[in-house]
DNA sequence: AGCGATGCGTTACTTTATTACAATGCGGTT
DNA sequence: AACCGCATTGTAATAAAGTAACGCATCGCT
């Protein structure tokens, strides 16, 4: 994906969309990537994916299993953990650490580390080109000598459309 | 502080240093500020800002709690979240979102929201310059018509230190 | 001394996350 | 088919992290 995409894609997210298309498009990318990996996309792992799809919002583990539980799944906090797991280490979800709760990635296979924007309003979250911030980051740690591996950047703050609304 | 200084605080914070110097220095300089906004560092305040000051780790809000309990405060939860609260809204201490943890502040005084670079051999942590990252990610966001209020930059990695013995 | 605000301690509870183990199902081999 | 090994799913139980609510002591002020 062409760096300048990544405007569009933080607009498109907070801003009214097709959302099913949305959804439906990181679904089909997700089961992609996962068969090119040769892992297995089961009934609960899928409908975690989609249950997170439904929204742009983060969401925690419990109101996942909760969504789980309902639909025949089992109802212990394992089987909500170990799907949002599996995707988030495949590179399907994403873990937000300010909310201790899980967002799916909308554009699967392009193994990234994003930026994260949550909106305090409408509480959706975007993600945002994570390398020219890294690049600052790694810059100022190699100054003091250190080396950065992974690097957690959220940011919180209001989007364009609830700003649009008046929203203070 | 000058830009340039802080290279030094983050060398200053791996490397083998007088701790006990740079411990009361950070004390010292808590007090003043609190002093100046007519808070009080009354003893809990003091004792939990002093564990925290006894290295450069981020400690658990139960880790504190054990230790204050031990020394004859009270040992129930809300007794180290309160302390703990207090010297982060003072900018006495900083909470590090991905540890689920704490670590008192090395220069307060200078009203700071800065990047976290923690080493993942030593579990130190040092505090970097945010600026630059922030304009980054800043200028990111506004691309998206998003506007930052609050961000979290924590990077996990090796410090010089860690790396110069070996550690891979 | 009287009074309101702050701080500290407790009990009780909620939310978030992990460990351990049993049962199931699925591929590949014999 | 019968067998094995392994990933997957489910359960119970527990740990870790965080909050709400309330009473009492203490501080600062009149
Ligand atoms: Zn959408
Ligand atoms: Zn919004
Ligand atoms: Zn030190
Ligand atoms: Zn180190």
């Amino acid at each position: 994906m062409p760096d300048h995409d990544h405007d569009h894609v933080i607009a498109a997210t907070f801003a009214p969309h097709d959302h099913r298309e949305c959804a439906h498009r990181a679904l089909d990318e997700a089961a992609a990537r996962l068969a090119e990996q040769g892992a297995r996309l089961t009934p609960v792992r899928r409908r975690t994916l989609e249950i997170l799809l439904e929204s742009h919002r983060a969401m925690g583990a419990y109101e996942v299993l909760d969504r789980l539980a309902a639909e025949g799944f089992g109802r212990q906090p394992p089987v909500a953990y170990r799907a949002l797991e599996f995707l988030v280490t495949h590179g399907l979800a994403h873990r937000l650490q300010r909310l201790n709760a899980f967002a799916a990635c909308l554009h699967p296979g392009h193994d990234h580390h994003p930026a994260f924007l949550i909106c305090r309003s409408c509480d959706k979250v975007a993600e945002a080109a994570a390398a020219p911030i890294r690049d600052a980051l790694t810059a100022v740690a190699a100054q003091g000598g250190f080396r950065v591996e992974r690097a957690t950047i959220e940011a919180l703050g209001l989007c364009a459309t609830c700003a649009a609304e008046g929203v203070a």
